[in-house]
RNA sequence: GCCGCAUUCGUCUAGAGGCCUAGGACACCGCCCUCUCAAGGCGGAGAUCACCGGUUCGAAUCCGGUAUGCGGUACCA
């Protein structure tokens, strides 16, 4: 038998982290035993439902790499497989030939209380947390002359008595007694709608589903799932719990607490390489001591045995880790084509602010590349890197400029000298072959420490104090622009030295 | 409250009765490299394996209890 796996988010949100990680996981299990994977959009709730979430969702899955072998393609194109629809909103006439079934059968009956009888219920009885049942028994009359009177209902499951047992592929056995399961389960709203623990099931079930592998989340509402299941006379599928991915408190991870939306991650420059990664190391290893794994190799790797059953707090210092060893590990094409859209947004930026720039291209980023790598935690951080290779009216701050063992007039000589050495060695031998030694003996004539002059020349050439080596920032600004910026720099230092 | 699940360095984890004076990675600290920032190399500190009791010649590993944490308990998903 060929195994079914799904993820089944619900486009109430942007794509959450936790789904990624639930998604990954169904979809490596799928790839691993040569099953399908399918994708299912869980918008029951109307109220809450948006196609810009649903895009959002769909989009992620694609950016992770996570692609799914049935399910919903973009809004408003076909859905792909044999199993749709792939929204549960347009799944109504299954929902609806399922109730019909279980009320004929009287596994479900119609429900006429309100809040407020349902409240009475509960503090008469307070040891019986959930419904009461007081619907449970109604013969056929009284639900027609309820009917008559115009009350509204809705319906609800009947889980029957004695225990619940089912295994879990990390947990093991699970067992519970129906008592606790908080009374009959309402499955429809009483405008007609189906909930969630019923649609889950009802398709589940239709799309074949063989192995529901899910967050801890759902642990104790499976009992429901399961009596459901029987009640619809399907075969059991197995269940697989994954542990929680949690908050720096331990308490699930949330919005208010975490960053949880992936696309937030997308655009702060984080590799969809390390995301993947990182994902699937929460709640799974190997066993031996790798720690990098690409998407191909988990599909080789991934084990659900291999699962651990208690929750993992999402490590903000490991991703950025594992993002870092990412970045350096994409081919140098493909990281141009990645960074590219950071540099340009950075140097727009600068252009709002007022400043000429000129528009970083593939050509101009390329051969720029190789000096910033091993200085990228994340694709954002390009901007400050090389955003002054494309402003051209760079302003220098003079609280900078000056070295904190140097003053005013000794900055100015630096920059002076070092501005006459760059012009008489020549553009020919404009380099750090000829221009460093020259450098080096400059700062040895005066007695000056080589990393004083430099951080004066990195201030005057960049307008930052953490940039590539001075002699590549240099040669990414070209002969002409750096003898202008020295110039404009070592004017600075003068006026600085001429007002104190 | 009730029910369920979990519990090895700060964090992610290795560990399936002797290989454990508990291994790796991130973070942290130090040194090296060094024109800044990184990256990289080397080293260090960090866990009485939640606690108590039992089984066993021997337990992080098996069993029981306790504690703590988390999750669920909707006409949300």
């Amino acid at each position: 038998m060929t195994t079914r796996c799904r993820i089944a988010p619900s486009p109430t949100g942007p794509l959450h982290i936790g789904t990624a990680r639930t998604a990954l996981f169904n979809y490596l299990f799928a790839r691993q035993t040569g099953g399908t994977f399918v994708l299912r959009l869980e918008d029951t709730d109307q109220a809450r439902s948006t196609r810009e979430y649903e895009q959002d969702i769909l989009d992620g899955l694609h950016w992770l790499g996570i692609e799914w072998d049935e399910g919903p393609e973009a809004v408003d194109r076909p859905a792909r497989g044999p199993h749709g629809p792939y929204r549960q909103s347009e799944r109504g006439q299954h929902y609806a030939e399922a109730i019909e079934r279980l009320l004929s059968q009287d596994r479900a009956y119609p429900c006429f209380c309100t809040p407020e009888d349902r409240e009475a219920d509960r503090l008469a009885d307070a040891a019986h947390a959930g419904y009461s049942g007081r619907c449970a028994t109604l013969t056929p009359e009284e639900r027609e002359a309820r009917r008559a009177e115009g009350r509204p209902s809705v319906i609800r499951f009947r889980l029957g008595e004695g225990s619940v047992e089912f295994d879990d592929l990390v947990r093991g056995h699970v067992s519970i007694d129906t008592s606790q399961l908080g009374g009959d389960l309402v499955i429809a709203r009483s405008d007609g709608s189906p909930l969630y623990h019923f649609v889950v099931v009802v398709d589940d079930i239709a799309m074949g589903i063989s192995h529901i592998i899910r967050g801890e989340d759902h642990l104790s509402n499976t009992p429901k799932h399961v009596l459901l299941f029987r009640a619809l006379g399907a075969e059991l599928p197995l269940f697989a719990h994954l542990p929680l991915i949690l908050n720096p408190d331990r308490s699930k991870m949330s919005k208010r607490k975490s960053q949880t939306a992936v696309a937030t991650y997308r655009e702060q420059g984080y590799v969809a390489e390390a995301i993947v990664n990182h994902l699937a190391l929460l709640g799974w290893s190997s066993g031996d001591d790798a720690d990098l794994f690409s998407l191909a190799e988990l599909e080789e790797r991934f084990d659900l045995s291999r699962v651990q059953p208690s929750g993992a707090i999402f490590d903000a210092d490991r991703l950025d880790w594992l993002n870092g060893q990412w970045i350096r590990r994409l081919a140098p094409a493909e990281l141009v084509t990645r960074a590219l859209p950071f540099l340009q947004r950075a140097v727009a930026g600068a252009a709002a602010d007022g400043y000429t720039v000129r528009r970083p291209t593939v050509e101009d980023l390329a051969p720029l590349l190789p000096m910033v790598v091993e200085r990228l935690p994340r694709l954002d951080a390009i901007g400050p890197m090389l955003d002054f290779v494309f402003v051209e009216d760079l302003e220098i701050d003079p609280a900078l400029l000056l070295p904190k063992r140097w003053d005013a007039v000794t900055t100015e000589t630096g920059l002076a000298s070092t501005r006459r050495i760059v012009e008489e060695t020549g553009e020919d031998d404009f380099g750090a072959e000829v221009l460093e030694p020259a450098l080096r003996s400059l700062c040895e004539d005066h007695g000056w420490k080589v990393g004083d002059l430099f951080m004066a020349i990195r201030v005057a050439l960049t307008g930052r104090t953490a940039t590539p080596p001075i002699f590549e920032v240099m040669s990414a600004l070209g002969y002409e622009t750096t003898l202008d910026r020295l110039a404009a720099a070592s004017e600075l230092a003068g006026a600085i030295a001429a007002e104190e």
